[in-house]
DNA sequence: GTAACCATGTAACACGTTACATGATTGT
DNA sequence: ACAATCATGTAACGTGTTACATGGTTAC
């Protein structure tokens, strides 16, 4: 239900082709709404039908054409009531917790394994986060509102990452533990 | 692809019908795999066919007639299967980070009572989770493993949902910064 | 010659949500 | 009377994933 207005808030910064969204995305607005590109063609397609954005056909020598996709004024009208309706908190959906929930089934060991996995991959994001956040947001209070809004959402991905690997930490002892205490 | 490995965790402490599952889930493992009933007795109705679980019918006075599953040996084969196999960390999906994304297109009030609204359901949240603390693990070393790994699973909530207290006002100070230079 | 990048899509399937349907019992 | 609890489901729809398809250009 969201991608579409993920889609209108990348194009009211930006026009441009599904092509480039996708790979915005990955850097971008994809931290808390990824899509794939077959679902942001899809959807961008379903968008023009419903008039909330339109495109312009560019040819290009020796390349496919482009679709360049703009916010129509219906589209923009839509992108700001939706930004004043109220959401839900995403629900939590965590196999690793089901895992952890039923962990007196198998060997401490395998879920020591499968959670020194998960903080290695968190660890990893984690200073991703990190890296973007000295790069571009050294001195936030010297950025225009638009960044800072962004900072927002990076802040985040940080705390959230922090306060992940504090938990996992307290799990490896508990785990731990319980691998001693087996044998 | 997982509430079915959930379904196991659930039938493998106790068999029981899909009503009783369901409701389960609301206190349960549906913190981090929710699921309704309609998708539980789906499920059910597949698994049984796949051998995974097998069912007997109570007929009740008075009352619709139960069925009550159990899991079967496949079904703990495969349960068992699943458990040492990695799963992936979940994708974050989280409308209200769109929203701050493209906080520059709205007044700043009206993403503070978002933020507030949510910051409230948040807060209920988490004390209910303390309050599971304070009732059955007030002194978790002296329960059985088995409460052990649940009592993890809790201090998930916790701590995700004190980072999330933490960030939330973070953001509010930005946000009434915002609203006071915007008049 | 193999992979990555540019640029678009279709189709089948899996997973989840919402609405609808039945029908008795107990509580306010 | 109306809602809640017990107990089961079907059907339509929406969203998301995976696989497949095309075809030229640039980089190693």
């Amino acid at each position: 239900m969201s991608l579409r207005h993920a889609l209108l808030v990348s194009l009211s910064r930006k026009q441009g082709t599904g092509y480039e969204i996708a790979n915005e995305f990955d850097r971008g607005l994809g931290y808390f709404w990824p899509a794939s590109h077959q679902q942001i063609y899809q959807e961008l397609g379903k968008m023009a039908v419903e008039r909330l954005v339109a495109f312009t056909r560019r040819q290009q020598p020796d390349k496919p054409p482009k679709k360049i996709y703009r916010v129509t004024g219906n589209g923009r009208k839509s992108l700001i009531a939706w930004l004043a309706t109220p959401v839900d908190m995403p629900a939590v959906k965590d196999p690793l917790l089901i895992k952890l929930f039923a962990g007196d089934l198998i060997p401490a060991q395998t879920l020591l394994d499968e959670i020194d996995r998960h903080n290695a991959i968190n660890a990893e994001i984690l200073s991703r986060y990190r890296s973007i956040e000295k790069q571009y947001f050294d001195n936030p209070d010297a950025l225009p509102a638009t960044s800072q809004f962004i900072y927002m959402t990076l802040l985040r991905g940080i705390t959230a990452r922090k306060a992940w690997r504090a938990w996992a930490l307290r799990v490896r002892r508990f785990l731990e533990n319980q691998a001693h205490n087996a044998s």
